[in-house]
DNA sequence: TACAATAATGATAATTATTATCATTATCAA
DNA sequence: TTGATAATGATAATAATTATCATTATTGTA
């Protein structure tokens, strides 16, 4: 958390009542991916009259600053976690019937998808998205 | 073609104007990701005063049935694409400049990451999500 | 310390993608 | 042909997120 603190003063990011009461919840729920809901209430119970849209500005700006970990899930949700350190990789696996979300962590594809197996889940189907510049943008600069 | 005809009579799905029109945009554009509002304009040229609702509607059947794949994209917004072939895995590179959405094949992360370098590419970063059931979950079945 | 400039906040309106509703129309099977 | 069923289009509803804006808090400076 200090390297945190240390992070947001280099960026001049005010460390608000409301903003230090987010921070704790994310702390506080380490490994865990949260909904900006989720978040929303659970900041509340800190800082009762918390706005919402104050929950989504700093929400986006921690993740901007590569704080938080933000990632879409169900399709039409964005969830928040804390960023372990640098080259956490996000091999997530979502449980199609209780909806859990565990991290996984790994090199190969099928390896993992086996060492999966091995571990009792049941993989149906994966996703990998890659974020880049494509050949003719990557010339341009 | 005549595989997803057979496999709409199977399912019994009935071929309507509308719906023809929907899976003509999609073979038109084979190997592109569309966006439900693109396939509703594409699909208006071909079936004047199709409305909106039909379009999704088709398109999530389509989906089910495996005629189409569906991907989120862009964090908030689903592209469809037809499906080619049963195991045709789904690795994409998005582009950050042009928002280009290309195809990549093979098995393994890094050398995926580095094949993509090879073709002129910038990968900065990826996301790979598993679904499935978790440990817990797949027991109980 | 006072004060002006700037930043942050909360309430809420707006937006965007998608889904649900429902009256109307088309299709199928007897 | 007709009656049951399915499909459609218009549009309302929903859900997550973003934008707006008046109010409040904070900061740096005189």
């Amino acid at each position: 958390m200090d390297a945190i603190n240390a992070k947001l003063h280099e960026n001049s990011y005010r460390l608000t009542g409301q903003r230090k009461a987010i921070l704790n919840v994310m702390l506080e729920n380490q490994g865990r991916h949260l909904s900006a809901e989720e978040v929303f209430w659970e900041a509340r119970k800190i800082f009762p009259n918390i706005g919402i849209a104050t929950v989504y500005r700093t929400l986006e700006k921690l993740a901007s600053l590569e704080v938080l970990y933000k990632s879409m899930f169900e399709g039409n949700k964005y969830r928040y976690e804390l960023a372990e350190d640098e080259n956490h990789h996000h091999h997530h696996v979502l449980c199609l019937a209780c909806g859990q979300i565990s991290e996984v962590s790994g090199d190969l594809l099928h390896e993992l998808e086996s060492k999966l197996d091995e571990k009792g889940y049941k993989i149906i189907d994966h996703e990998l998205k890659f974020y880049g510049y494509c050949p003719a943008c990557n010339k341009e600069k």
